[in-house]
DNA sequence: CTATGTGAATTTATTCACAGCA
DNA sequence: TGCTGTGAATAAATTCACATAG
């Protein structure tokens, strides 16, 4: 059967890992996930004012363990100045630059439904350095609209991507349509795939996607709350 | 400062975990996190006609370890049949339970814009046990309005959420009102929150909360993605 | 002969505790 | 004194390997 799918997470690889980035001689799995976390409570300091911050801060902020703070960043040269705290603005940078994020990623949206539209207009992406660059629709009613600034293109041409430079996506489609959505993505070039269908998608190996799936998150919920 | 955020995912219950579901021995929190992506697997195996599984044939559907799956299938009891496989309805009916996603939950939404649209109309819901059974708006012009099926009230109603039985809440409005909300949601008797918004939100300890940020998830794509 | 269930081995992640710097 | 950076200690998660059941 062989499916395909990386599913929420952690399932991104197994056997890439070392190879890459050796200037950053592995990092842990697990400091890369809490990476984007950093990002967050960093820029928040930063929009407060603040220019330096500690671990301890960073840690009372995100509700996570200083020393973990600590320990995630030092996998990564040294930033903080004992007794001081992390210059902010200087690790910031750091982290984008470990995370790619600092180039700016054009990303494609495909599927400009309700939550599509949501996409669109969800401000975090900029934060992050994504800039979608495209949308894409096969409802000729929407085509040839603009979403914040975004213009609706036919499905049909996604095969401009390559041209066009952008080698993400994100899929919001119904769940029928994504195994063929996928396909012309990645023939147009794309190689990182942030996939919003609760469905099983095939991908060459060279294709890395991250699935989210908003009501697997749900599901953990009432595991974990007292007893009513 | 003492913000308190769960923050996607993990952070959830360091110090919970021993109390409540005795039955259940002490199941990895890491286990915990994979039964809804297990009961996908095995939804997904039972729709195609299926009725037992065993686990090489799951992990290949969900592209994990086969060991892994028959490890944490062992940390509650027996299911499977040697040479066999796994009982798919069986297994289903057991992790729901253990999920406490056997009773139903009712659950409100707030916040009916382009992503609150979207959760009323994501089918994985449903899926897991979720009723979608009250929707709020702040704006007048949605009040009174139907939204799959679901008649979107003022927000000044969210008080009746205890009265109507309703635990669990999501919140998709503007970053600005969360907090805001978050609090009546509290008060109102909600003890469980997935929260779309990216912002810090704060909680008594007895209420859980899982943060999704979709941008988030995205940022970490770059940093895995093969050198262009 | 196939597939489970699980101790044991291994790998990975977290936390501690403290030396050393500003 | 206050905080970083990091080895060492601990804890948690994953994987192996095999005895055992159908």
């Amino acid at each position: 059967m062989n499916v395909f799918t990386i599913l929420n997470e952690r399932e991104l690889n197994h056997e890439f890992d070392v190879a890459h980035n050796m200037r950053y001689h592995r990092i842990p799995n697990e400091t890369v996930r809490r990476l984007p976390i950093y990002l967050r409570g960093l820029i928040f300091s930063l929009e407060q004012g603040q220019e330096k911050v500690s671990s301890r801060r960073l840690a009372e902020l995100l509700a996570v363990n200083p020393s973990q703070i600590r320990k995630d960043f030092s996998y990564f040269g040294d930033f903080g100045t004992p007794g001081v705290g992390y210059n902010i603005k200087k690790l910031t940078k750091e982290i984008s630059k470990i995370l790619k994020l600092d180039v700016g990623h054009k990303t494609a949206l495909v599927g400009v439904g309700n939550l599509g539209s949501a996409v669109l207009a969800y401000p975090g992406f900029k934060l992050y350095g994504f800039d979608i660059a495209a949308a894409f629709d096969s409802d000729p009613k929407k085509v040839g609209r603009k979403i914040n600034n975004v213009l609706i293109e036919d499905v049909s041409k996604l095969k401009t991507l390559k041209r066009r430079g952008i080698r993400l996506g994100i899929i919001a489609v119904p769940r029928q349509a994504a195994q063929e959505i996928v396909d012309s993505l990645v023939k147009a070039g794309v190689n990182g795939i942030l996939n919003f269908c609760p469905c099983y998608i095939t991908v060459p190996k060279k294709v890395k996607v991250i699935k989210i799936d908003i009501a697997m998150d749900l599901a953990r919920l009432p595991y974990y709350m007292p007893v009513s």
